[in-house]
DNA sequence: CGGGACTCTGACGGCACGTTCAGGACTTTA
DNA sequence: TAAAGTCCTGAACGTGCCGTCAGAGTCCCG
């Protein structure tokens, strides 16, 4: 314990900070996401955060690390573990879901982060490249269910990215309708995109 | 002419300033549309933007009017003209896509204002009821299918949802691959939200 | 006990942005 | 022609933000 209690509290802080970043991103929204605000929501000065993590840019870039490894952790598996690509489809969605609600705050967060981030003038956000492997993971399924023969022949760019475009439309809406039931929400899109996808009789 | 010159050089200069606006944005993003920019793509100083527009908010706000009516002015026609709900569900779609392929940067400024903008802390953005319009009328489209018994029985909110995030997915994938086809894609999303929604039998 | 490393604060500098304003050029009106 | 109105510039503000830094507090080790 002694040690090691100067890196226990370096790792306490930092995990302390990158929690209070997401919620206030979560919260209060990118554009009113200062450091300042942070801090205060961390009950220490916006000093304390340079000092950690060296600057906003780094801090940000440690949330969207967090945030990314709590959503492949929880889908990855288990689409994995699925024994055709129907079903596994079905899994992308279903977790995909189960994460925004078990974990609601970080999605807000990260989806703050990855849509309003200014990148380089006319170019993509910096994190875009976080959405395009979501995407790619995507093609994968839709790929095996069409040379298992589930699927009809789509292409599969297109609808990888009208799947992802439906999936990400889902957290504006938490925002408004408090009440919205995430598990009817998820059987409906199992249902239209099982109709969309599969091969027609 | 010289009695309504005065009117003809406010209207053409307002006109302008919208228009450089809209370049901007497009070209550079919300984050970097500043107020010296805009001024200096119009060749003008800045002080003459909050001349005839009276600040930042209200030129956007007025760059969001006139993309506003060039979209309804496209697609409402189109679809209302449609005999069946199926053929309506098409023309919405198809309409909104020709829309991004005639109105590129128009499209893709409002893009950048509506998901760009900062709203009040925590709440939507100033332009999310923009948004929620086009869901609603989506919503339309889909109750009149259903009750004409062209549809399945899904909820009219999450399909309208679903399909405006999948819309509103394009305008990103247009911005990384420039030879993008839009034809191709509008007759991918007629196929898929047709087999979708589609009663089953 | 005393030096050194670690942790944090509070204030300051610098930067980018939007807005304002006095003044000038030009046009219309009296 | 003179006065009034229109249109615009360039500089000067005020604001909000991030990054830095000297110094203070705390804990450990010699």
């Amino acid at each position: 314990m002694p040690s090691e209690s100067r890196t226990f509290i370096e790792e306490a802080r930092r995990s302390q900070i990158i929690a209070c970043a997401i919620e206030v991103l979560a919260d209060h929204g990118y554009a009113h996401a200062t450091m300042a605000r942070i801090a205060r929501q961390a009950k220490i000065s916006a000093g304390a955060i340079s000092y950690h993590f060296g600057g906003k840019n780094q801090l940000i870039e440690a949330v969207v690390a967090e945030v990314a490894r709590l959503a492949t952790d929880m889908m990855v598996p288990r689409i994995l573990a699925q024994p055709t690509a129907t079903l596994a489809l079905r899994a992308y969605l279903e977790s995909n879901l189960d994460f925004m609600r078990l974990h609601r705050k970080p999605l807000l967060a990260l989806v703050e982060v990855i849509t309003h981030m200014p990148g380089e003038e006319g170019g993509p956000g910096p994190y875009a490249e976080q959405a395009e492997v979501a995407i790619t993971d995507l093609e994968k399924v839709l790929d095996w269910g069409q040379r298992s023969g589930e699927f009809r022949d789509f292409d599969k760019r297109t609808m990888a990215v009208t799947i992802r475009g439906a999936v990400d439309a889902v957290p504006a809406r938490m925002l408004n309708e408090p009440g919205l039931d995430l598990d009817l929400l998820a059987q409906e899109l199992v249902t239209t995109f099982t109709l969309a996808t599969r091969r027609q009789p």
